[in-house]
DNA sequence: CGGAGTGGATTC
DNA sequence: GAATCCACTCCG
């Protein structure tokens, strides 16, 4: 596994450093390169420890730390992976599309069971669909909908909306709903049964 | 000095597995969180350590094992993970089967675009659709197609059918192919062009 | 816990 | 659209 790698001086560099290019061998991204910057002893060159001044440049400027009384350091910089902010409603960019056959005809919409409610400013069962589709379509976790009350969702959706499920309202399964499907499934049963008699016969 | 460290069952994780957070405490990386996983006590199981019977049963049978003067194993059996054995056509389980809407209406077949060809014996359009779909959802790997001859996966598919693959010929993308998505690529510009052009007169 | 290597967002 | 930057994963 050969790594392309060059590393060289570079004269628009301050004395010292290097300038090394690695191509990405792998991946989607493979082919493209990648620069690195290298000052001799990199590893406890105090320009490049943190804490470091967030300053666009590509020499790091050390930082000088003020401690309080108490010896904790007086800053509130956040420890922990910091959470990628997410896009609410994206759904919508897909209102007012539908899929076609291969002759370029448009399929018709997709009906769904009425115990499923939209929630959402704005978000009709159109969008309602293509948001639980593909949910279930691509999420690891369990789908189980929106939990926030309905009039919250319409009015701070900001706040309430949870990104990770779809535009749905959490759907409850009662007793009675569970009666109904074994109901169905005794039905299909019997037909098939019906359907093998007259087979037979 | 305390150790930041959470170890607790998952919802998310099969039965019996944990997953642990730890906090590094020092170096570049303070702050950041590593996550481990673990089963109980697997390692050190004998019921769940090779060599095991390959008998059915939910409690794995250990092996004896006998030496030989040489102190070499007398004995055949593979090391490394084995292989499952795999379901070929379980598409056909399927066969003259159909979606039904809401209301118990039957939706049409979709048709498939023609470059796609069925192979194995006695597989048609409407098992290869089931096939070529599920393997879109499901595979986590390119999905790539049959790349055995036509005539020696009707006669010996269970040498020569790739399990991993659905029941498709490779689909081989030639120049020609390529030209014509781009046309109709342009075609469709050019009606969304006008299509916007309308909007504004 | 560090470092190589990549995905992907951001900036130019 | 390319260059740059950042965050994250994986593995030793």
């Amino acid at each position: 596994m050969s790594v392309e790698r060059k590393k060289y001086e570079c004269s628009a560099l301050p004395k010292g450093w290097q300038r090394e290019e690695v191509i990405r061998k792998s991946g989607l991204s493979a082919g493209k390169i990648d620069v690195y910057y290298y000052s001799r002893g990199v590893r406890n060159d105090a320009s490049l420890v943190p804490p470091i001044r967030q300053t666009a440049s590509i020499f790091k400027q050390p930082v000088t730390v003020y401690k309080m009384q108490d010896g904790k350091v007086k800053s509130d910089f956040k420890h922990g992976p910091q959470e990628k902010p997410k896009q609410l409603f994206w759904e919508k960019r897909l209102e007012g599309l539908r899929a076609c056959d291969v002759g370029g005809m448009e399929l018709d919409a997709m009906e769904l069971p009425r115990g499923l409610r939209a929630v959402g400013p704005h978000v009709r069962e159109e969008t309602l669909l293509q948001s639980v589709a593909t949910a279930l379509h691509v999420s690891a976790q369990p789908v189980t909908g929106q939990t926030g009350s309905r009039s919250a969702l319409d009015k701070n959706p900001g706040v309430f909306l949870n990104p990770d499920q779809p535009l749905v309202q959490a759907v409850t399964v009662a007793d009675d709903d569970i009666k109904r499907q074994e109901e169905r499934v005794c039905a299909a049963r019997k037909k098939l049964e019906e359907a093998l008699k007259a087979l037979v016969a």
